[in-house]
DNA sequence: CTCAAATACCACTTCGGTGTAGTATTTGCA
DNA sequence: TGCAAATACTACACCGAAGTGGTATTTGAG
């Protein structure tokens, strides 16, 4: 019942970009700030940015930024990106073919709770996560 | 965002043994009725006992049953001693420091969703579960 | 034009969850 | 009392996520 390691990973560090959205940021500026492995967090930046949430500038004073607004960017896409959406869209006990008319034995109960984590990741946005006061990143 | 395959397993199995919670189950008919691999299955059926949930008896006739009242094995209990609590109730980014005075970004749009994890695994019994219509196990 | 400093790419290692195989042990009944 | 049928235990195989290493490529500045 927790998210990848990638996707607290891509989460943070879209969320600290989010601060000063228009900025450009070097991985190693990353990397010294979120405290995540060099090699990991380079990887995570070519995979962020091949999902279109930002772009790369390669070359001597390279770096990534936002390739579209954050208004538009929610903590859902990211998940969905890194490691798909049935990863908490789903059944919590994994049956394919659990539904309101074939439920499994915590289908009830776990309904409402769903609905409630779908509506968390999916009205989450960057730019309202930017809003909020943040100390640990 | 998923539990484990084998946190469940121990909810499917156990839910289905909460349907007639007095009576002694062997391996063979849960694997039946479950679909779950033979050698995982009773794998985990040990490691259930160990946990005090149920108790085994060995020997020709043998099989599992209860070992405590359904009313008292909550779906927090089963998480727990497979998996871990740390599994959903940490923070969702996974920093160990983070805090209501040391937030990270999600924080403040976590808290109350990791409320209702937690309350929908600590007041799920396999009682309350027993009592609900189960159509796929 | 060359070099420094940045990103991109490919391949490999490590680790834990999942699943399998084989054997040992227990126990009731004919 | 021996056997059938059940659980217990130990070890290993497999696989995907996480993490590391080395090299290639890009590009602006001097």
């Amino acid at each position: 019942m927790k998210l990848s390691k990638t996707s607290e990973y891509a989460i943070r560090i879209l969320s600290y970009m989010a601060k000063d959205s228009d900025k450009l940021y070097s991985a190693k500026l990353l990397v010294e700030k979120l405290n995540v492995s060099d090699k990991y967090l380079r990887k995570l930046m070519t995979l962020l940015s091949k999902a279109g949430f930002i772009k790369s500038m390669q070359g001597r004073y390279g770096g990534y930024k936002f390739a579209k607004d954050i208004k538009n960017i929610y903590i859902s896409n990211i998940i969905d990106a890194i490691e798909g959406s049935e990863k908490y869209l789903g059944c919590i006990l994994g049956l394919d073919d659990c539904s309101d008319e074939n439920p499994c034995s915590m289908h009830e109960v776990w309904v409402t709770t769903r609905a409630k984590l779908i509506s968390t990741f999916e009205k989450t946005s960057l730019y309202k996560i930017s809003q909020t006061e943040i100390i640990k990143f």
